[in-house]
DNA sequence: CATTTTCTTGACCGCTTGGTCAAGATGGCT
DNA sequence: AGCCATCTTGACCAAGCGGTCAAGAAAATG
């Protein structure tokens, strides 16, 4: 993983190998979990001598955390998809297909993120309680405002939001199951491109936005 | 968490404390990974010494192994909600009924489950191999039928089945995230009853399957 | 009751783990 | 060039791990 070693500055020195450790540690976070991976096997991937890591990274806690923090800023800026929207049919459908595509291009980190949740977020519960709060409380606004719009159903947004959250990062998290299950072969661009499609159209269908409006090609991205 | 310890055959004895131990290994599976848990944890858990553990489990996999059948067969159990119905409103509300009542009452099991399927799968790749794969090839006939029949909206049944899939598991997986965000406390028995509703109304409304039939009484369980 | 089988448990073992350290290499600076 | 700060690395350590074992307790058997 570590690339050629002509001569850097020792800026470039650290910022390239905080790099190649990050990568090689999110990759065998997501593989193994927090208490699987091993900082020796996190060397090995990275190319890098053991103590290498620790004089970058002073604990294995202070490397997931920031492997952690890195995902959760990929996470919220999916969320603009969202706020130069100017209705549901446009709002959602564009963050359903933003949030599908970071599950096709960032796997790994979305299981990173799912683990931690699932084990009760010992290391980012100050994140969710602060700026996830925060962001899901404005979403809710601006779907209550659509609804009281009329231009959907009224559906508590809360469970929106968790259908559209779990339908999309599924497709990270359980690609495993998901590519046992399309004859142990990962999904083709047109079969990428086919779960965008249903999946904006069952959710957006339920909701009551007209599917004419989907397939509307201003809305097309 | 062992019970009174009143003269007891060996019988008892061996199903009283495989169960204990298989309830503790869940919980603790369940909220620190297979690499992350310990036989010393989980023996503290269930309150018998570590070695008796291994008196009942030889390996530390191979309890891991026992306690991830024991929740595939609850999650294929909801599939008979599936077969027995007469169409997609009933057999797909039924099914999203019973998939949300586990995650209510067994997320502990849910959790172990979608950690190992993140991971790759490692202790449990044939069960998905061969079970899961007959099993979703059969329900994906049963939905093509009902398509067929003009009963439901043309769409890829898979990606139907991984909406459903993702969506209930969610608020198991994902429970600790949605307690959060409910001003840290668990879901009411009511907000469990607004989330069946809406999560049904959505999908089935969204595959093109009329309101009307899903507030019929006779669907109602 | 005597004998056998099953169950219980503290002590123990080899191994791996996260983390340390000190000596040396390399780039920065004047 | 010479000195300092940063970076690199093999060797090392205490702690905790999964797993073993042998001796004793308890139930089954006849």
């Amino acid at each position: 993983m570590k690339q050629e070693s002509r001569p850097q500055t020792k800026k470039e020195i650290r910022l390239e190998n905080e790099r190649i450790i990050l990568e090689a540690a999110e990759k065998v976070f997501s593989e193994a979990g927090f208490g699987g991976a091993t900082m020796q096997l996190i060397a090995d991937v990275a190319g890098l001598p053991k103590a290498n890591l620790h004089y970058y990274f002073p604990t294995k806690e202070s490397l997931y955390r920031k492997v952690v923090h890195e995902i959760f800023n990929v996470w919220l800026l999916a969320a603009d998809s969202f706020d130069s929207a100017s209705g549901p049919a446009e709002g959602i459908g564009n963050y359903i297909d933003a949030k599908l595509e970071i599950s096709r291009t960032h796997p790994a980190g979305s299981r990173v993120w799912a683990t931690e949740v699932m084990h009760r977020a010992p290391v980012i519960q100050d994140y969710l309680e602060s700026t996830l709060v925060e962001w899901t409380d404005s979403r809710i606004e601006v779907l209550e405002g659509w609804i009281e719009a009329g231009l959907m159903d009224p559906i508590d947004p809360r469970h929106l939001l968790y259908m559209i959250w779990a339908t999309t990062q599924h497709y990270a998290d359980f690609g495993h199951q998901i590519e046992t299950l399309n004859h142990a072969k990962p999904l083709s661009d047109e079969q990428w491109d086919a779960v965008k499609k249903d999946v904006k159209r069952i959710i957006l269908k339920g909701i009551g936005v007209s599917v004419a409006d989907i397939a509307d090609p201003r809305n097309a991205q």
